[in-house]
This record gives structure tokens, C-alpha cells and sequence, in this order.
DNA sequence: GTTAGCACTCAACGGCATCGAGTGCTAACA
DNA sequence: TGTTAGCACTCGATGCCGTTGAGTGCTAAC
């Protein structure tokens, strides 16, 4: 049996309308649509094709149809063709993401609101991975006699800033100065090189130990719990309008898995470097969201560097809308982020 | 009638079970109670004297009665011995909070997080009101040839940084000039002298003029950003385990309510200053939070500023815990926040 | 190949009886 | 005078139908 013409069109117009109203479709309801020439016996027989062919699920023999994960397939595979935003959509974007964001946690979290607002699902947005960035800056700044904030510059154009303790006696020029050596030794590397380098320098260098004992301790330390730390959520709440959330039991699931940042960060990661990335149901591999579709995008900062962008909602999510505010957002942030910083 | 002991030992075992169960408690139940020796005939009577007196509830005509706020009033105010927390509580809370806090903004997250663990219940914490403090070091980092990290540090050992554009052509040791002045020149200013200061530098110096209206901008935009900026909230998903929101609309609401900080802020600062505060249902003034109680307690930085922590839950809380964690969080942060900075 | 007709299925809904926890009242008791 | 047993009554919760209606599959006619 073939997908032709007609049943094509009959499982588009199940899709569609299951996306809208959540509630199974049936022939009769399916026929009276404008432009669908046939009657619904017509339409049952074509369903009954369908549900053979796998597109088609029915929730109990007198219920309608609803569609099937490979139906989600073929539609967001085939189908979409993203829809540009109307010009109130994007200043409405815009408004969002304008107010005030030079920092990149705060173009994170403004991303995420304008994610979630626009689509009214459950948005994520993670920074991009430190140690794939390399050095720039280094710069230590006094703030009381026994602590300082460890400035790090990267040439992603990502500023980490962190508490450290210092030995007292140290005197703000001393610290200036020490800031110069790290930030020459440092330049250009990486993570993990940068590890090495600094038994390199304590060998070498006699003084300050202590001091440098915090300077790494700390940038090891904000590196890595950039791993997981730097992920934002918003709009957890959005779900619950949708009838799949009608149980609270459902509900607090979900928000439960939200909470579980470490165990989403991957699920982000993985889609990373693609443009776009659609997981339908269970094609994520959290058990939880196994009736939730993850739509992710990329966007870019300087040098290559890249972070993840994406929208967990129900199965049955518009996802024509979603891709195209992903697209618009995503392309907000690169430029937003590999502007001139 | 006065509420004699008996009346007042039954009122104190209803509201117990109650908030243990969330299910009127009927004459029965309770005279099965060890410790309660007498029928439930008896108990019939008091209970409606207590009625009678306000301090009980009767949902309907065949249910058992549920504590008035009146009840849950003097309840809070007189029964209160907020028994200590255990060794293992305490180690648990101090497993949140040791793990790397030496910056405000995670010392008010993972005390959060600790309030919400522990109790089980939403937890809020903001902090100090940056206006009140004094500013004790301002210093300009150069982090690209047109950017720069803003640091100010104040004397509640407070640190704030934003990123401000510079003009281009500055040089590193220029900025870290211009950051002595301005230290020199504000050091021991609030917010509103500050701005008053700048005017007057502006008025004495010719240059700079692009670069101090950027630090004077940023300086501003943060202070009073942080009016409803630094306000965290955790666990609000926890609501959602009682019976008080087994609805989901219910859920719902409460949940967006903890997403408009702004309204939330007001409560909160409006305790601040006493060392608890306990609102019990209506008594605080968001309506959808009516059937919430709301106990805050204030954690204390340097030079007497202090910020407030709280819990919100339904208002059959047990209050007792409630305190006892509260307690015991705001005495650690105020340890840990007003350290040796 | 399409459509009308028809018997069948099954979740949802509403009515109805039952159950039981709880109450208030009264009368007996210490 | 305060306490208790007994009893009739209330009323939400639960469970059991019967009805309804949207939907299906099948068959026969167009």
C-alpha cells in the first residue's frame, strides 16, 4: 500500500487538528473540514489504510484516531516549511532580548523568557561548553584584604567571574601584576592545557603558591560546573495549560524532571552542532518525557563556539511554530553574542 | 467561655492531625488518641465551644472540623517551642550550604535549596537591598578592546559586577587609574550620594566623560535591579505533593504566582527587620496565596544589613519545623555572609 | 472507487442507592 | 454538674446501572 496523495493529505489534517484540540479525530468531524471533497466513510476507509500503514493510533476501538510517532515523523520531516514571524512576533522578540543584554548569562536567561513566551511551552537554553574555549584574559581584583574576584576572559568573548581567597599582605599592585604573568602564560589555552601549564609555572615560580593554588582551584572549578550550571528553564509552568497535564500527578512529573538539570544537560548536549534536532517521544531517552518532543537549535558566539537552544513540549506541539521561533532566536542570540563584545 | 485546658489541649491534637493529614478531623479519631481519656461524646462538646469561639471550622454538616486561621493565630503564637533540629538535619543542611559558597548570589540559591529540602515546602530568600549599603571599591576591568567588567564591592562584603562598553583606545593601566579615582571618590557612598558625587566628577573633569556615564548607567541599572532581581525561589514544585493541590488548576495558579517575583518581593521585604514573621492565609495580601501561610525570617550581613529568607506553604504547615529550619539556615547564612569576607 | 445505511462499541455522563464518618440531642449515670 | 451511651440525622464519597453519542467496520448500492 502506498502513501498517496489523499491519505497524505487525510493524515495532515489529523495532525493539524490533533495539535489544536488534543482529542482523537474522527471521520465524520475530519470530513466536514473545507476542502476535504469526500464523505466520511471515505475517510474511514482511508484511516483504516493509514492505521495499517502505522500512522494512525485509536485509543479504543470508538474513539477517533490520533497520530503515531511516525506520523510526527513524516510531518516535521516533510511538512515543514517554518512559517516566517509576523513583524509583531519578532518586535515582541526583540523587546525581550534588547533590554540590557551584554552578559552572557543574561542573554541566556532573556532567550529562554522569550522561548517560552512565544511558544507557550517549556523552554532551555544552555551556555556553551568552557573548555572547548580558550584563554584571553585572566585578571584578579582585590575586594577585601583576604579575597578577590578571579576574572576570566575567553576568546569566545565569555566573561566567568569567581570568589577566591587570598593570603593577606597582598597588596592590589602585587595582584596587577601577577594578573599580567597569568594572562600571558595563559593566552590561547584551553581547559585542559591550561592544567598543565600551571605545574609548568609552579615549578618555576617559588612565591604566591598559595595564591595560584586558588587561582586554579577556582578556574578548574567554574569550568567544569559549566558542564551542568549553566542551563536555563523557563516556563515549566507552561505545560500545565495542556490537557496531557490535567493530572497533577502528571504535572509534578514533569517539573520533576525539569529540576533535574543534570540529567536534561546531555539530552542538549547531544543535539549540539546540528541546526536543528527534533526527538519525538521516545526518541528522547528520558523515560519521563517519553510523551514530550524536544525541538533543539544552535547558536553561535565567536571562534566557532557554540551553545544549545531548545523547547520541550507535548507530542502533538506545533512544531512548524516552534522551529520558526527557534530559527528567529537563535539567529538573535549568535548576533547578540558575536557582536563586537 | 474561656478556653480552658482541656479545650485548649483538644484544639492543639486537631490542629496537629490536621496538619499532618489534611483531613477534617472528626470526634472519634480523636478521642482514640493516647492521652485523650475521654469519649468522643465529650469531645463533641468541646469541639463545639471551640466553634463556637472561632477556633474550629466544619467544611460541612457530616464532616469533622479544621482549624480557622484564628486557630492556626495562637496556635503559632503560643505553642511554638521550635524544637532543635537533629544532627543529621543539621549535617544535611550544611551539605547544601559549605559546598563552595562564598559568593552572595550562591549562598542565597543553596540556602534555598536547603529551605525547600528540608521543609519540604516553596522556599523564597532575597537579598539585601543593595541601596542601603555604602560603597567600599569600584574597579574597571578591561576584558576586550571596547568592554569591560564593572566590580563593585560594598561594605556588607558584597560583590557586583556588570559589563559596561568602553570607549576604544583605552588602555588597561588607564582603567585601573580611573578605578582608584573613583574608589577614592566613593568610597562610603550609598546610592543616592553616588549619584549626586558623579555629578560633581563629571562637572571637575574634562575626560572620560563616554566611559563614567557607562559606570554611572551600570552602577544604577544594578542597584536598583536588584530590588526584585536577587529573589530566589525553590521547591515550588513541592506544593504539588499535598492534597491542598491535587487540582491542577489550583497547581497552576500557585505556580505562577511564584513566577511574578515582583509581587512576591513586596512580601518579602515588608518582614524584613523582625526576626520571624508568620502570615497565616489572608493575613498576607497576594488572593491567591490566601489559603498559604507565609513565615520569613532575616539573615544579617556586615554593618547591620540584612536580607529575608522565607517559606511558603498551605496554611496547615507545620509551622514548628517550619521555624526551627528557618532558624537554623539564617543563623548559617548570616555566619557565612558575614565572615571574613 | 465512493457513499449511504446499519449494527456495534465504548467512554462519558447522570441518576440512584448505599455506606460510613461525623454530628447534635437527649437521657442516664457518677 | 460534668461525662457518657444511645440514637436519629446529615451529607460527601463510592459504586452501580442505563443512556447517550461520537465513532467504527462492514455490506450493499450507486
Amino acid at each position: 500500500m502506498k502513501l498517496d496523495d489523499r491519505k497524505w493529505m487525510i493524515l495532515q489534517a489529523i495532525i493539524d487538528d490533533y495539535i489544536m484540540t488534543a482529542v482523537p479525530v474522527g471521520s465524520r468531524t475530519l470530513s466536514r473540514k473545507q476542502g476535504m471533497g469526500v464523505s466520511p466513510a471515505t475517510i474511514r476507509n482511508e484511516m483504516s489504510d493509514l492505521e495499517e500503514l502505522g500512522y494512525l493510533d485509536q485509543p479504543h476501538t470508538s474513539a477517533g484516531r490520533i497520530p503515531s510517532m511516525k506520523a510526527y515523523r513524516l510531518y516535521v520531516d516533510q511538512l515543514l516549511k517554518g512559517s516566517p514571524l509576523s513583524q509583531q512576533e519578532t518586535a515582541r522578540i526583540q523587546s525581550h532580548l534588547n533590554h540590557r543584554t551584554a552578559q552572557m548569562e543574561q542573554v541566556i536567561r532573556k532567550a529562554a523568557q522569550a522561548l517560552s513566551d512565544m511558544t507557550q511551552y517549556t523552554a532551555l537554553v544552555v551556555a556553551p561548553q568552557m573548555h572547548t574555549m580558550r584563554i584571553v584574559r585572566v585578571q584578579i581584583v582585590q575586594v577585601s584584604p583576604v579575597s578577590a574576584l578571579l576574572v576570566v576572559v575567553t576568546d569566545a568573548g565569555m566573561i566567568k567571574d569567581s570568589v577566591i581567597r587570598i593570603p593577606e599582605g597582598l597588596e592590589s599592585d602585587h595582584l596587577y601584576g601577577i594578573s599580567q604573568m597569568l594572562t600571558e602564560q595563559l593566552t590561547g589555552l584551553t581547559l585542559a592545557e591550561m592544567r598543565q601549564k600551571f605545574s609548568e609555572i609552579f615549578k618555576n615560580l617559588k612565591e604566591h603558591r598559595r595564591l595560584l593554588a586558588s587561582v586554579l582551584d577556582a578556574m578548574e572549578y567554574r569550568m567544569t560546573e559549566s558542564e551542568t550550571g549553566e542551563m536555563v528553564i523557563d516556563g515549566g509552568v507552561n505545560l500545565l495549560h495542556y490537557p496531557e497535564y490535567a493530572d497533577v500527578e502528571k504535572a509534578r512529573n514533569f517539573l520533576a524532571v525539569l529540576q533535574a538539570k543534570d540529567k536534561l544537560y546531555p539530552l542538549l548536549r547531544r543535539a549540539g552542532g546540528v541546526e536543528f534536532s527534533i526527538r519525538i517521544g521516545p526518541e528522547n531517552d528520558i523515560p519521563e518525557l517519553s510523551e514530550c518532543s524536544l525541538v533543539t537549535a544552535t547558536y553561535k558566539m565567536q571562534n566557532d563556539v557554540h551553545g544549545t537552544l531548545g523547547i520541550i513540549g507535548p507530542t502533538r506541539m506545533n512544531y512548524g511554530r516552534v522551529i520558526s521561533v527557534l530559527d528567529y532566536i537563535s539567529k538573535a542570540m549568535s548576533d547578540l553574542l558575536s557582536g563586537e563584545n
